[in-house]
DNA sequence: CATGAAGATGACAAATTTGTCATTTAAGCC
DNA sequence: GGCTTAAATGACAAATTTGTCATCTTCATG
C-alpha cells in the first residue's frame, strides 16, 4: 500500500514517514507542493497526507485541482492549530479528513487506516504481470519497462498479453494466429512477423536483456533468459 | 467453476452431470462432437471431459485440433475398455487423463479434482464488472449485454470502463475529459458527446434499460434504473 | 407553445493502427 | 564459404478509429 506524503518541515516528514514505514506502508515523500502534485497525479498511491501550508502551493488549491480532473483518492490534511478555524472549515473536504498538529503518531495511524478502509472497498486491484523489469497492468493496459512508460497498440498488447501468458513456451506462429488474431494460419502472411517487430521495437530495442526471443523454424518465445 | 462435459449416452452423461453437480461444479453437457467443439472454442470452461467415442467425429480428432490452435483447458477422456489399447496408447495427451469405462464415480471426481489442482495455479483470474445484464471483462477486454457479445474500440472501452468505476455519480464533461482523454477540458470540441453516443449505439440502443443516462446541464451517469 | 440552450446525430476528415509486399539480412547446413 | 530458407525490415496501402463540424432534435422555461 503506497501512500503519498506531502511535507516541507523535514523533521516532521521524517518522523511521519518512519512510523508508517515500521507499519507496513510505502511511503513517497515529497517536500513541495509541486512535487507532490506531480506524484499525486501519475503515481498509484492509496492515500495521500498533505501538509496545507507549503512552501510553494497551498495543499487546499492543489486538491481542489486534483478533485477537478477527476481525481478520487482520500486526503488526510495537516494543518498548523491556528490555520484551523477560517481555512478547513470552509473546505468543502468531501469525505476526507484532517489532522491538527501537533498530534500523536498513533492518531495519525488510526486515521489513515479508518480512511483507507472506507475506501478501499470498492476498489478493485490491478492484474499485475511482470518479467524481468518489465511490469505490464492488464486493468490499466499499462506497461513500462525500466520504469519508462510505454504505449503499446491493442493489437501489440493483446500480443504481448498472450506471450507472458505463455511465458517459456515456445508459441509458433499458427498458435499466435489463432489466439491473438483469431484467424486460421495461411502461411503466406507475415502479419505476425511484422507484429513481433513492431513490438521488438517498443519493449526490447533499448532495452537489455531481450525478451522476446526467435526460435527458428518454430516461432517466438518470450522468456527472460536465453 | 464449468466444466464441459461431451458424452453421447444419455445415461452415462446423466449420471456423470449430476455427480459433478452435486459436486458443486457447473456442468455444460453435449452429445456431439461438434456442438462440444464449439462450446470449447467459445465458452470459459475449466475443464474438459470428453467421450472418445463420439457419433460424428472422434474426440481424438477434436482435440488435436484444439491443441493446434493453442487451447490448454485440460482434457479427461472417456474410453471404452476394448478402444483403450491402441488408441490411447498412441496419443499425446500431453498432462491430460483418461478413465476407462466402466469407472466408479468417485474415480471420476478425484480426476477432475487433481487435473484442476495442477492447472488451475497459473490462472489469473479475470476481473469482471457487471451492471444489469451488461458483463464487462477488463482484463479479457470483452463485453457483452444480455449474453450478445460486443466490440468495443479502445477509447469506447475506456469510457465505459471509466463510467464503470463510478457507476451512479453524475460525471462532468471536464472530468471523463481529463480521465479518459487526458486532456484540460476545452469547451468547444463535442468529443466526449460523440463518443458517448457511439457507446450509446453498441450497449444501450438494441436493450433496456437503458444504463447511459444524460444529465441536461451537467453531464452523464451510468446506472441501472433512472 | 415559442424560444434559447444543451444535447444528439450524421457526414466528413484526420490520425492511427493494421496488414501486405518486396527486399535485405541472418541462420543453419552442406 | 556458398547456398537455401527463415526471419527482419522498410515502405506502402487498406482499414479502422477518433475527432470536427454543421445541422437537427429535445428539453426546460417563460
Amino acid at each position: 500500500m503506497k501512500i503519498l506524503l506531502v511535507e516541507d518541515e523535514a523533521t516532521l516528514g521524517d518522523y511521519i514517514k518512519k512510523g508508517l514505514s515500521e507499519a507496513g506502508f510505502m511511503v513517497e515523500h515529497h517536500r513541495t507542493g509541486l512535487d507532490g502534485y506531480h506524484a499525486l497525479t501519475t503515481g498509484d498511491h492509496a492515500l495521500v497526507i498533505m501538509d496545507v501550508m507549503l512552501p510553494d502551493v497551498s495543499g487546499f488549491e492543489l486538491v481542489k485541482n486534483y478533485r477537478a480532473t477527476g481525481g478520487r483518492l482520500p486526503i488526510l490534511f495537516l494543518t498548523a492549530k491556528d490555520d484551523l478555524s477560517d481555512r478547513i472549515a470552509g473546505i468543502e473536504i468531501g469525505g476526507d479528513d484532517y489532522l491538527t498538529k501537533p498530534f500523536a503518531f498513533a492518531e495519525l495511524l488510526v486515521r489513515v487506516k479508518s480512511l483507507l478502509r472506507r475506501t478501499n472497498l470498492q476498489d478493485y486491484k490491478s492484474n499485475q504481470l511482470q518479467v524481468a523489469d518489465l511490469h505490464v497492468d492488464l486493468v490499466k493496459r499499462t506497461v513500462s519497462r525500466a520504469g519508462k512508460p510505454i504505449k503499446l497498440t491493442a493489437k501489440e498488447f493483446a500480443l504481448l498479453q498472450f506471450m507472458l501468458e505463455r511465458q517459456g513456451e515456445v508459441l509458433p506462429r499458427s498458435v499466435i494466429a489463432s489466439q491473438v488474431w483469431d484467424m486460421n494460419f495461411d502461411s503466406d502472411t507475415n502479419v505476425i512477423d511484422v507484429a513481433i517487430r513492431r513490438l521488438r521495437m517498443k519493449v526490447d530495442d533499448e532495452f537489455s536483456p531481450k525478451l522476446i526471443h526467435t526460435v527458428r523454424g518454430m516461432g517466438y518465445r518470450l522468456e527472460v533468459a536465453d
